[in-house]
RNA sequence: CGGAACGUAGCGCAGCCUGGUAGCGCACCACGCUUGGGACGUGGGGGUCGCGGGUUCAAAUCCCGCCGUUCCGACCA
């Protein structure tokens, strides 16, 4: 491509909006311009770059038996009614106004919809149905760019499997692929133990790169390897104590004291023995949430304990009901609420908590005599430095960018669609589902947080848009022109895609920076200085390393790196 | 949805407080000059100052409402 004739619109100044280098430098470089919040136009170059990414994704899927479909965006709003799922998505589902459609955000329902009319016997089974299409979700909050848009494109694929064992295999398989195309691609990523969340399911993972501007955190041991999302993380941490004898209870005056730091330092004792009461409603119904000293409620697990809806009590209304403060609240002889406890207190006693008698906590608490415990849970979230669940040692908590989502589905759509089939004795059965996700956007977005530089952007040879940027540096000099226009017409002979900088009226300084910007792997300099003696210069764009190459052997030199 | 900021030429911004001619840099067009790290000179084109209402002789500027965008939080498959 001659840039003189392309539609690279390439920016010197970092756009406003742009928070994070992927964002500044999709944009900057050309490859993206958005159009309303959470909505980008992808330009020439950053489609070429989508492509290359969806055709890494098309092999490795095709590699595994997946076959591709491309399924309607819009859906009959009916079929999502069947599944439970427009309430489910509340206002991420975008809804058409005119008519009772939606705008699939996934598609999970047409795949059933398509396996209940097609897939009638065991024998049709196993299969692996994939598409790359675009997804819209009504995000409430778009925001760093392609990372969280209301559009934007996804690999999905479904496994229909006629027993569990076969839903294994499948998502195995799955989890292959996606390490041969992120590895492919570039990317340095881990896998997570992930939430289900409303996907519902047997389990998850989800592919992860670690960066500071990805939004989901992740515990991570670099000694064992253990890795989840917070969601799900636990650690080794002790329980609370259990002492020889359980003292009996007390009442202690403790004014002004609200947190459990304050109570800690009020009465001289560490935060291992305090139980700190935590006042929700769930589905409406008041329930008192126990955790041990400082530890910080983990909602994603609450929720996988207490179904349905979930808020904080209103202050006020805690107020109405116990007659106390939030600071004195316990568990006490407390009456009219739901009783759940954090795993960590199971046993304890001689804790303190609060009296339900505003500026008074109670001390000597034993949970086995004194607390009427519903269930106890692991409800905690997990801090940086608890011993590893595995091995012991520290954990460390990153942030990350989620590129990948499998889940182990089950007959839950199946089942609320009637997807059926027969199995070998002839008895009916809902097929087992498997669903899987990947992000296109953001493996692009993730690339480039972790392959660029204050220039701009270093793509790999998997990604580039194109593998050689040509530079006619001198565009003055008639021979040196020529030159660079022989190169051109060489490259593209064997096969090696170049953008090739022919613009007569830009300076040298001007195309080595948009050329650093853009990023390719190789830049090729035609220079007079060189030239004069035969030469040209290639430069390695992500070492900046530069070799002087006679003219006559650097199209070897050229495709002896792309093999290489 | 809660908190905050912003909206003036394609991009980045000033002007607003203290009302009276819409400005700067980059980009763009023409000509000249220049060619190894975002040149230079001369001339030029481009803006309903987000939208609507109000105050005023007069509104980019003050007031009210709406819309949009971004950031922090909540939320998040």
């Amino acid at each position: 491509m001659r840039l003189s004739k392309a539609f690279i619109p390439t920016l010197k100044e970092t756009p406003s909006e742009a928070a994070i280098p992927s964002h500044q430098l999709m944009i900057r470089a050309g490859l993206i311009r958005p159009l309303t919040a959470g909505v980008y136009s992808f330009l020439p170059l950053g489609y070429r770059v989508a492509r290359k990414v969806m055709e890494i994704i098309r092999e490795e899927m095709d590699a595994i038996g997946g076959q591709e479909f491309h399924l309607p965006a819009l859906n009959p709003l009916e079929l999502w009614e069947a599944t439970g799922r427009v309430e489910a998505f509340g206002d991420i589902l975008f809804q058409v106004k005119n008519r009772p459609l939606v705008l699939a955000p996934t598609h999970e329902e047409v795949i059933c919809s398509i396996a209940k009319n097609h897939v009638r016997s065991y024998r049709d089974l196993p299969q692996i149905w994939y598409q790359i299409q675009t997804k819209f979700r009504n995000e409430p909050r778009p925001r760093s760019g392609v990372l969280r848009g209301r559009q934007f494109i996804m690999k999905d694929s479904y496994s229909l499997d006629a027993t569990a064992e076969g839903l294994d295999h499948s998502y195995n398989l799955h989890a292959e692929a996606y390490k041969k195309i992120y590895t492919r691609c570039g990317l340095k990523f881990f896998v997570v133990g992930a939430s289900s969340g409303a996907m519902g399911g047997t389990g998850s993972q989800e592919f992860m790169v670690e960066s500071a501007t990805g939004e989901d955190t992740v515990a991570l041991c670099d000694n064992c390897g253990y890795a989840a999302n917070l969601e799900i993380a636990t650690s080794k941490v002790p329980r609370a104590r259990r002492n020889g004898i359980s003292l009996e209870l007390k009442e202690i005056h403790t004014p002004n004291v609200r947190t459990i730091d304050d109570l800690a330092r009020f009465l001289s004792v560490g935060t291992e023995v305090l139980a700190k009461s935590l006042v929700y409603k769930s589905d409406g119904q008041p329930v008192l949430i126990l955790m041990l000293g400082n530890d910080q409620l983990n909602e994603s697990k609450l929720k996988s304990v207490l179904p349905g809806t979930l808020e904080p009590m209103e202050p006020e209304e805690l107020a109405a009901r116990i007659g106390a403060e939030a600071g004195s609240i316990g568990p006490v002889g407390l009456r009219g609420f739901r009783i759940l406890s954090d795993e960590r207190l199971r046993g304890g006693n001689n804790l303190i908590s609060g009296a339900n008698r505003t500026h008074y906590h109670l001390a000597n608490i034993d949970m086995e005599r004194d607390v009427q415990v519903e269930c106890f849970a692991d409800l905690r979230t997990v801090q940086a430095g608890e011993p590893c669940i595995q091995c012991e040692k520290p954990l460390r908590i990153v942030n990350a960018i989620e590129i990948g989502h499998i889940f182990k589905l089950g007959t839950k759509y199946a089942e609320s669609l009637s997807a059926n089939f027969l199995d070998e004795r002839g008895v009916e059965r809902p097929i087992v589902m498997g669903s899987y996700g990947i992000g296109v956007e953001r493996i692009i977005a993730s690339y480039i947080e972790q392959n660029h530089d204050a220039a701009g952007i270093m793509w790999n040879k998997a990604l580039a848009p194109f593998i050689v940027h040509l530079i006619a540096v001198n565009t003055d000099k008639e021979e040196l022109l020529s030159a660079s226009d022989e190169l051109y017409k060489e490259l593209q002979q064997v096969g090696i895609s170049t953008l090739y900088d022919d613009r007569l009226d830009a300076t040298p300084g001007f195309k080595f920076n948009d050329a650093d910007l853009l990023g390719m792997p190789l830049q090729l300099i035609v220079g007079e200085k060189n030239l004069r003696y035969g030469n040209v210069e290639l430069k390695d764009r992500r070492t900046s390393k530069r070799t002087i190459v006679k003219k006559q052997e650097v199209v070897d030199a050229i495709l002896h790196f792309v093999k290489s």
